[in-house]
DNA sequence: CTGAAGTTTCAGTAATTTCTGAAAGTTTAA
DNA sequence: TTAAACTTTCAGAAATTACTGAAACTTCAG
């Protein structure tokens, strides 16, 4: 049962995460009753964090014939929760810092230390677009490819020089 | 000025982001009793919000010649500020989850239900131990490397097959 | 030593976030 | 229709987190 603590690890709070883990850890999908039950947590409660999980795209929900009741589990794979969270986390971590520098490198520095700041956001804004960019395209990798990068570790550069030696040659 | 509230969407409170984007903007390091003036917080906030960052290790003290002040100034590149971040982030979120796997994994499972539910944790035990593992391999790479895999994007697939038909030739 | 100039700590308070439970809303079988 | 069975909403309470400011601590020049 503990295993829903790590829940408020990660980018929800703690009972939302508890939810989860119980979704993630119970083979068959579960009422809104039952979770409020398994976490002593209220009705509404429940209500608001599949609410919550849903905007992350996390639970699905199932009904039963015979069975008015909604019923939850986790929506995907594990990978799929994986990339998920990630994406999730970035669109709402990554992305509103994003706009906010782009919005403030369109002002023209007044004076000596402006430059100096918008030097700085500058760089932060770089360094985020191409981490946010690359994140997508792995993204966009099919597991299996993504998983052999993965393995290959830092060896990835070897691999890449192996390729200019042959374009230069070429 | 509105550039300080970015920094509560990173891990840290408020007021330490804004801390932090104060010093990053700025060129010359400050002392705490100017970052509690800019950001109008208490003198006591400002030495707890240093303490924080330095448990960050995103921040250095500066002395000044004939001054007993203490100066802070963010420690490192932009770069570095961002591997600092994530890989804080990874140990505060990552690690402790996956030791808490680890801890549940060593238990029998009693029944079908838990047979289930290690299966799962199972699971996510192994994606975030090769998700961490390759995160470090990527952080030991020299920032050139990193930053040549980076553009290449998802062309990388193409760099690996092209590796394994030379490997499959020879 | 002494005390001035600084930093840190921490108890209490303020602000924010989360949770509850009752009321309102929805769906559907009869 | 109606009403039973469920879900959602939301105002206020509870819990958590962050902040203040005064006291304690540290350092160092004289």
């Amino acid at each position: 049962m503990h295993c829903g603590e790590m829940g408020s690890r990660w980018g929800f709070n703690r009972t939302v995460g508890q939810m989860y883990g119980l979704l993630i850890i119970h083979e068959d999908a579960l009422s809104a009753m039952q979770i409020s039950e398994a976490l002593n947590i209220s009705r509404g409660n429940v209500s608001m964090g599949i609410k919550e999980l849903q905007s992350w795209r996390l639970v699905q929900v199932q009904h039963k014939p015979k069975d008015r009741k909604e019923y939850y589990s986790p929506a995907g794979s594990i990978w799929e929760m994986a990339t998920r969270v990630f994406e999730e986390r970035r669109k709402r971590e990554v992305d509103p810092t994003l706009s906010l520098l782009r919005d403030n490198l369109l002002d023209e520095p007044a004076n000596q230390k402006e430059v100096f700041a918008q030097k700085q956001m500058h760089e932060i804004h770089d360094l985020l677009e191409t981490v946010t960019h690359w994140a997508g395209e792995l993204q966009s990798m099919s597991p299996d490819n993504l998983n052999t990068l993965m393995k290959l570790g830092s060896g990835i550069s070897k691999v890449i020089s192996l390729k200019d030696k042959l374009i230069n040659k070429g």
